[in-house]
DNA sequence: AAGTGTTTGCAAAACATTTGCAAATACATA
DNA sequence: TATGTATTTGCAAATGTTTTGCAAACACTT
């Protein structure tokens, strides 16, 4: 489905910049926060406001998933059925890498949640944070 | 170990607040904010500035860990051993409740983390987000 | 008790994000 | 295609969290 249709199914207008967010993270593997989304964008920029007002309602309408981790910014990414991903993050250059959950047995937390807290889990979120190959080399050397 | 020793073998100076902020950490079975922190403070309360040095005195010095919860803010807590925490923190009201992992299988992942992309895994965060049992019959009543 | 390095309070800066308001735009309808 | 209405945008200012510079206060060694 083309995004122009996407965003009226969510009941959004298409506008110049809703549609370009929205591209921009359809074409990422990886979250972005509002700055990597506002300098990817084409220029003349938008206000840094319109991509925040852009965001929160792409997240609204379930479009968009908004994540941290780890850091003070947010990052967002484009929800897709069948394809939440969990995450590595390194400590020391703060790359990201995502996999996709292989044989992911968080079922049976969820089960466990279920009976013990009557918790109604609805989505969650595994990170790993370490150090990534260049950065241990990096460290090695000195 | 009491708490000026520890903050002696950790090369940090026992200070007032130091000390009541460990404290404060230690009896919180949940990750609390700067602000959460601030408001359990003793009177006459430092400086909000002065919890932010602490904190990040002790994490820099890896008594306190520092972990991000799907909020704005930054939430810390104790670090002990052995008792790494998953969490699941309800979406509607922001209560966050901690669970043992039982038989954590995480380490399957780090070891295919290892073997596919070279990245050696420190820790990891693993949070479900849903509705708590309060919330979800506050919801079903109207 | 004195000396030195660390910590504190205060005020201001640095960020990320939100908001009010008037002008510009998108879209449905004529 | 022109027009009306609701939504979106730019701008500037506000908000909320965290950091920083500096002088005074404190912790700890001798």
């Amino acid at each position: 489905m083309d995004r122009k249709t996407r965003l009226r199914q969510s009941g959004l207008s298409c506008t110049r910049w809703r549609y370009n967010i929205l591209k921009i993270l359809k074409d990422s593997h990886l979250p972005l926060t509002s700055k990597d989304i506002y300098k990817m964008l084409p220029t003349p920029k938008p206000n840094l406001a319109t991509v925040y007002r852009n965001l929160n309602r792409l997240v609204e309408k379930k479009l968009v998933r908004c994540v941290t981790l780890g850091e003070r910014a947010r990052y967002y990414e484009l929800i897709q059925p069948d394809t939440h991903k969990h995450r590595i993050i390194c400590k020391t250059c703060g790359q990201i890498e995502a996999f996709e959950p292989v044989g992911c047995d968080l079922k049976s937390f969820e089960k466990l949640i279920k009976e013990k807290f009557n918790f109604k889990v609805e989505e969650h979120s595994l990170e790993f944070f370490g150090t990534c190959p260049k950065c241990q080399s990096f460290h090695s050397q000195r």
